[in-house]
RNA sequence: GCCGAUGUAGCUCAGUGGUAGAGCAACGCUUUCGUAAAGCGUAGGUCGUCAGUUCAAUCCUGACCAUCGGCUCCA
């Protein structure tokens, strides 16, 4: 916990506190056990251990109970503070290198605590309850391996996940929060819905069933329509597979090799593109611009190939092959500011749309792996902290997690189970059109050096459409839903009229199914409720009589007997895209 | 890629060292029914793949593939 913040809120001194009893239990069960790490996190806390054991999910329940029989002894947490020479005796004692490896870490002259709590010691900065007792109600939930100070090249530890509460409601209701997460899941969904499936032979690409395939590709139009009816862009279509020259001028080949899928014809040596970006800087570069067409914005929803661990794979979230809403701005450096502000005013827009709240944080240089000069990167992340600051927009700084080629403000969607996605960004790069030899005509008629903002707003269709099928639950609003209406018939001598009012809704480009099986009305009903159809069109000798309609909501509501002509005009106002 | 777990019928899941079952779905018949599951019957599986151990493997062992929880990495 050493090289940890110490925990400030009384629940996070709490969790810490709890990750102290489990190393405690865990040594006492497997005393060979190294400690190491043990911080509180959002959700609860873990503790990482180096053990000869492997910890099984029947460990957890005997380290519960253990923990349980700590918490009732009821001890208090004291705080000693030592000096280095103290502290590395007594780990070197006590047989624990990882402790001391910390220890030798921290600066000259800092302050070193040891904190116990009955016969159990940690090197802890602190942040604790008073006494083992306050932990009443806490669980574990997991065992997974993490790398030693983050680090893949260090030794793989095992990694006990728990969570604890001040209180046993409290995280009752947290648990029943994770379960209900779990049926919300896009993998779980999407199979129930018939939205999407994966097959074994292409790991990581989905295959987009008729119902998923709808869901997409009403995102790509109403992306599509905002940003070329409204937000200035031209939308183009550009190569998937590029010979490595082009990977060497951009640098990918440099810094992305091994993301990157590559393929031998002819003795040249091809990729797959992992990014738009390259091909639209070629298609910039085919013709003359002055600089009164900047902003000149590229629309590309093309294919990309990006080749991810195995192991790092789930779902829609990360996948082998998707493809980005994804668009080049090029623009004179004096657009920048004005250019960023529009774009965070979109990223709003449809994000308000979705009602998806959305997490912002500006991520800055990588020492290791960055092109370009300082003096630029220096320039390009003022002026995106401006633009933040400008609009008044709240953020959080991630040093280091800059794109290789510029810095970029990043937009993350929390998923059901509580995992941040990083869904919409905006990158300045000053690199690219200097590798690619990129200019504008100006004024003055010199060349000068184009500025290339790259964007997205969804981020990938794939991604975005997962978090959508958690956010909704599967049901989406009506103008993305696979099948708008359901006509129902009560039995088969109302199907000619059931069809006709079918068709007439379809003539109002609604998406509707007829469902005239044998089955009794419930079950008809309740098979449209949980394939989540928006709307149920109850067909009977009365409808048939009245020739009116009287939708059934999926939220059980019946809505007012009215004519197919005026629900068919209700609900194509209703399915138009929100943005 | 690494650590751990999982893989049985279309789906959800039982199960055993002596070559497998349930519910739902599918199909057939009966029922024509008013807002969340009608009844009966039929069919459906080289138990993820490939090796090994064994008289005998879905079960034990190993390798591989895929998925899941994490780590690393990332849209």
């Amino acid at each position: 916990m050493a090289d940890n913040q110490a925990p400030s809120a009384p629940l996070d001194k709490l969790r810490h506190s709890a990750a102290h009893v489990l190393a405690d239990a865990v040594q006492r069960l497997w005393p060979d056990s190294k400690l190491t790490i043990g911080p509180p996190i959002e959700t609860g806390f873990y503790y990482d251990f180096d053990s000869e054991h492997t910890f099984s999910e029947e460990d957890l329940r005997k380290l519960e109970e253990v923990m349980a029989g700590i918490v009732k002894v009821n001890d208090p947490f004291v705080e000693k503070e030592v000096t280095r020479e103290e502290a590395i005796a007594y780990f070197k004692e006590r047989n624990e290198p990882y402790k001391i490896e910390l220890i030798n870490s921290f600066a000259e002259g800092s302050r070193i605590t040891l904190h116990s709590h009955g016969g159990f010691t940690d090197l802890c900065r602190g942040g604790h309850c008073h006494t083992t007792g306050e932990i009443k109600a806490f669980k574990l939930l997991s065992v997974a391996g993490a790398y030693w100070r983050g680090d893949s090249k260090n030794k793989q530890l095992q990694r006990i996940y728990g969570t604890a509460f001040f209180a046993k409601a409290d995280l009752d209701v947290y648990l029943k929060q994770l379960e209900e997460a779990e049926k919300r899941d896009h993998r779980k969904l999407g199979k129930e819905l018939g939205l999407l499936a994966f097959h074994p032979y292409a790991p990581g690409a989905a295959f987009w069933l008729p119902k998923g395939a709808t869901v997409y590709h009403e995102l790509q139009a109403a992306m599509r329509r905002l940003l070329t009816k409204e937000g200035g862009y031209k939308e183009v279509r550009t190569p998937m597979l590029f010979k490595s020259k082009l990977w060497e001028t951009s640098g990918h080949w440099q810094h992305y090799r091994d993301d990157m899928f590559t393929l031998e014809a002819e003795g040249d040596e091809y990729g797959l593109k992992p990014m738009n970006c390259p091909s639209h800087m070629i298609m910039f570069g085919m013709g003359l611009h002055s600089y009164r067409d900047l902003p000149m914005r590229m629309h590309d929803q093309g294919v990309l190939h990006r080749n991810e661990l195995s192991g790092a794979l789930s779902g829609l979230t990360r996948v082998r092959q998707f493809c980005q809403d994804d668009a080049h701005i090029f623009l004179r450096p004096d657009q920048i500011e004005a250019e960023i502000t529009s774009l965070l005013g979109l990223v709003r827009r449809v994000y308000d749309a979705f009602d998806l709240g959305l997490k912002i944080k500006l991520s800055t240089r990588n020492p290791e792996k960055f092109l370009g000069e300082l003096a630029q990167w220096e320039a390009a992340e003022a002026s995106l902290e401006a633009a933040l600051k400008t609009n008044g927009i709240e953020y959080r700084i991630e040093p280091h997690e800059a794109a290789f080629y510029g810095p970029k403000i990043d937009f993350d969607v929390t998923d059901a189970l509580g995992r941040k996605w990083q869904t919409a960004t905006i990158q300045l790069d000053y690199q690219i059109p200097e590798r690619f030899d990129l200019h504008y005509i100006g004024e003055d008629g010199a060349k000068h050096r184009p500025v290339v903002i790259h964007r997205a707003i969804f981020g990938s269709f794939e991604r975005f459409i997962a978090l959508l099928i958690e956010h909704y639950a599967g049901a989406f609003p009506l103008w993305l839903a696979p099948e708008q209406a359901r006509v129902v018939v009560v039995s088969d001598k109302q199907e000619a009229f059931a069809r006709e009012v079918g068709a007439k809704l379809a003539a109002h480009g609604l998406r509707v199914d007829l469902d005239v099986s044998k089955d009794k009305l419930g079950a008809k009903i309740r098979r449209a409720q949980v394939e989540k159809v928006p709307y149920m069109l109850v067909i009977g000798d009365k409808e048939v009589e009245a020739g009116t309609v009287s939708a059934r909501r999926r939220d059980g509501k019946q809505m007012d007997p009215e004519t197919v002509e005026a629900l068919g005009l209700r609900l194509a106002e209703e399915a138009k895209p929100p943005f």
